[in-house]
DNA sequence: AGAGGGATCCCA
DNA sequence: GGGATCCCTCTC
């Protein structure tokens, strides 16, 4: 969820992979760098970086204060302020389901950027996590776009969801 | 399928 | 400082 403004943007996770302490693929898996700083704060608090010189993307710490882990979330399913999300995208003909699907989509969709950076996802007032009781069919696959450690099944997706991203054949 | 895009970080 | 690499997106 965000808070924008006087507006309040809600999205239901749909999309995560899970980065693991000592896994290849990890940003954090050379150790702490200025950039991956805040994989290794306290759990539940946000790291977010910068990719391929367009995108944002928004992670979830995982682990204790000291450990470099974080689980990075792929999608959501707009449930409220979508108006302000295809405002935010930029792209006026986008369907609501597609507005947050994808990391990078997700972030622009909801604001997302450095300034979240490190922030604690309990506390803060703009940009924070909560559970609605929603369960949803879980599904598991290998993770999209890494090259290392790439036959680990660490993503979990919403099974039959459209806002799922990625090629069809991970999320059957 | 393929190009664009810019930061990051390792190793000189 | 160079250059490979990158947890992607859009348009073709």
């Amino acid at each position: 969820m965000r808070a924008d403004g006087d507006e309040l943007l809600v999205g239901r996770i749909v999309e995560t992979e899970a980065y693991f302490p000592h896994d290849p693929a990890s940003h954090a898996f050379r150790g702490r760098t200025p950039r991956n700083g805040a994989m290794f704060g306290p759990p539940l608090h946000a790291y977010v970086y910068f990719i391929y010189g367009a995108n944002w993307c928004l992670n979830v710490t995982s682990e204790p204060d000291g450990v470099g882990a974080a689980a990075l979330v792929r999608a959501c399913e707009p449930v409220r302020g979508m108006e302000r999300m295809r405002a935010l995208r930029g792209r006026p003909e986008v369907k609501d389901w597609d507005l947050a699907r994808g990391p990078g989509n997700l972030c622009r969709a909801f604001g997302i950027g450095p300034a979240f950076d490190g922030a604690d996802l309990t506390t803060d007032p703009v940009l924070w996590l909560a559970g609605d009781g929603t369960e949803l069919p879980v599904g598991i696959s290998t993770r999209i776009g890494i090259t290392k450690a790439a036959h680990e099944p660490w993503r979990f997706y919403a099974r039959g969801n459209r806002s799922v991203s990625g090629p069809r054949a991970l999320s059957p």
